[in-house]
DNA sequence: GGTTCTAACAAAAACGTTTTTTCATGTCAA
DNA sequence: TTGACATGAAAAAACGTTTTTGTTAGAACC
């Protein structure tokens, strides 16, 4: 009656008391031993064994009890997620969409590796989750001078970023991290922006306390020294909502030779770019061309719909539970980084010429590449 | 190694092993049993003894392997928690700030019993999550055909919403909800509105699509009548952000007769209303007056910071996982609904008059009252 | 003075795994 | 032919609780 699974909608077979190792040894003709050894890779059993009583078990849907499993191994089964902050930036954060999109997706690849994911969000201080004991922790986008992180290091709980720590851990502990490649990615959206009509880019970012917001900063600088532009930058102070892009257009707008496209790191900063165009009667894209970081709901229905950079935030959280169950399980080993990839969704807000030359037809939904 | 608490500034003493039920019998000299049903209740003891443990236990920080209970009660331990969603509602969830913070209240509560805590928040559709097997869930602002609730019903998973339901469980199943008291709320946000000034009051909502917007709307209605007051409604379409409240904020004070004060059911929307009003050099309070629900980062830190009307989503989310957990562990009872208190934040975006007469000095943070 | 009852507690079984130990069987070298 | 050793697999122990079943001592009853 209880312990059903999330989804039952054709709800399993009367359920007939859940498939346990026993079964499996039993359909097997071999022991739970074997079924246990067989399973996990370990003891000396011939692959053709092996593969039999996976296959068996396979079909049968045999899953293991969790609690079983982590009563033996004394570990929790959970591991803790938390949105990195600091005195200076109370909530790094600015993305709600992103940050339950890589929920999700993180989620889901633990609760498949037998381990459940708990979320800290807001952090009022060191009492706050005081008494969750977790096998590790993953820290979304994680500032400088978050105490934390360190906190975490010096009780040698196991974790990993999912953006780049500003410096290594201390006491040589392994850093692992999952992130895009955003120095690219920033590269590909100017290169869009570029062939698409756009003569000077302006940038909008926040203060660079994070990895993403460092390396968009670097990548745009080098692609405005390489085209020889001198770079225009507006960095938002405070909290991150359209408000602080619309005053953060303006300034850019604001210039004696002002830009005739804007990127912007965070999809509500580029929504107040796009309010503040239509505040100025500008056209989009025509007179200013418009784009952010991280695709939303929002960025799809705004007016005009906006281009925006994937992240791909789904893969990023998978990527980081599965580097942090390895990073637990394996004790010597560390998990290489893992680099994410990035792409564009094209839209109308960055839909001025398509190629050289020929205007692209202006559709609310543009294509997409590299979205799955 | 790891398992370390999530918080270990002053790692605890060399954590010679943890504590377990065997270490609490030998220092009371009585058996594992005697403190197992000492602690839980059972079992038969003379109060005294059951004391005497119990501050035992108490003083060595003995905490039970979450663990080994799950496996013997052979539940799965984790509860589960969903933002309702829908086909014509795809996201009925406007507030970051609020989820954030009653997730993670929740997430403590849940915590603290012995649960863990796992989120759904993006459902493309029945796949995705379907292996997660959960003792509960809750499901966050029910909207009226979530085809996730009925799937719940029908696997029998206990439920617990915050906010109401539209319509009462299928099958006689028992009906359990968390919720503020939005009707009362919403009185009281234009009772202070009128105290300071206002003469007449719109509203900004969502679509009647969660009971929190039609508690607002019947609310404000009743308000209207009694004051004499025709109603002045703009439902807000689509994505929720400053967009739309600023498009349904033009929609009010294009009207032959507008209000010189607006009440949104959301934070952004509200938001949208500042922006509204700069963008028609309306003084704000003055010109017009604006509130919102729920209070965020970005309603603090607005121009003018926003008055806002509190909803207390940590307490939401505890008194629901403390609702679940009784559903599920009560078996035949069912929990009594809870109405969690509401409150006001006055900030400068309503400090037209303070009391009869007087006008209130403009400082960003303005005066709160019932924010714990 | 035996039986029955109850209070207070302890011993043992159970939960479903993993890990460690043991036990056959074969094979090979001496 | 006899150890020594490897292989395949099973038995047993362990993980830390809760729950079920026993056990003892004393009180109450006839």
């Amino acid at each position: 009656m209880s312990s059903d699974s999330f989804y039952d909608w054709a709800v399993e077979e009367a359920s007939p008391s859940r498939i346990g190792i026993r079964d499996v040894a039993a359909a097997a003709g071999v022991s739970p031993t074997t079924v246990s050894h067989a399973l996990s890779g370990k003891g000396r059993l011939p692959d053709e064994t092996r593969q039999r009583i996976a296959s068996i078990a396979e079909e049968l849907g045999y899953r293991p009890n969790v609690n079983a499993r982590n009563l033996v191994s004394g570990k929790t089964g959970l591991l803790g997620i938390v949105v990195s902050a600091s005195q200076e930036t109370p909530f790094g954060l600015g993305d709600f969409d992103y940050f339950i999109q890589l929920l999700s997706a993180a989620t889901g690849a633990a609760v498949e590796r037998g381990r459940a994911l708990v979320v800290e969000g807001v952090r009022s201080g060191p009492d706050a989750f005081g008494t969750v004991e977790v096998d590790g922790a993953i820290v979304v986008d994680p500032v400088s001078d978050d105490p934390l992180i360190d906190a975490l290091d010096r009780a040698n709980v196991p974790v990993v970023t999912t953006g780049r720590r500003d410096r290594p851990p201390a006491g040589g502990r392994p850093e692992c991290w999952v992130d895009n490649d955003h120095v690219e990615a920033t590269e590909e959206i100017l290169a869009h922006l570029e062939s698409h009509g756009a003569k000077k880019v302006g940038l909008i970012s926040t203060a660079p306390v994070t990895s993403y917001t460092r390396d968009a900063i670097s990548g745009y600088k080098a692609w405005c020294s390489l085209h020889g532009q001198e770079p225009m930058i507006s960095t938002v102070e405070g909290p991150i909502n359209e408000g602080a892009g619309f005053r953060a257009a303006e300034e850019l707008l604001d210039l004696a030779d002002p830009p005739d496209a804007i990127y912007a790191t965070l999809d509500q900063l580029a929504l107040g770019v796009l309010a503040a165009a239509r505040a100025r009667s500008l056209t989009v894209p025509d007179d200013l061309m418009v784009a952010g970081c991280t695709d939303s709901q929002a960025s799809a229905w705004a007016d005009p719909p906006l281009t925006a950079v994937l992240l791909n935030p789904e893969e990023i959280g998978r990527s980081a539970v599965s580097t942090l169950i390895d990073l637990i399980e394996a004790g010597d080993s560390v998990p290489d980084p893992v680099v994410v990839p990035t792409g564009i969704v094209e839209r109308e807000s960055t839909a001025r010429l398509t190629g050289p030359g020929g205007v692209q037809a202006a559709g609310q939904a543009g294509s997409s590449r590299d979205s799955e």
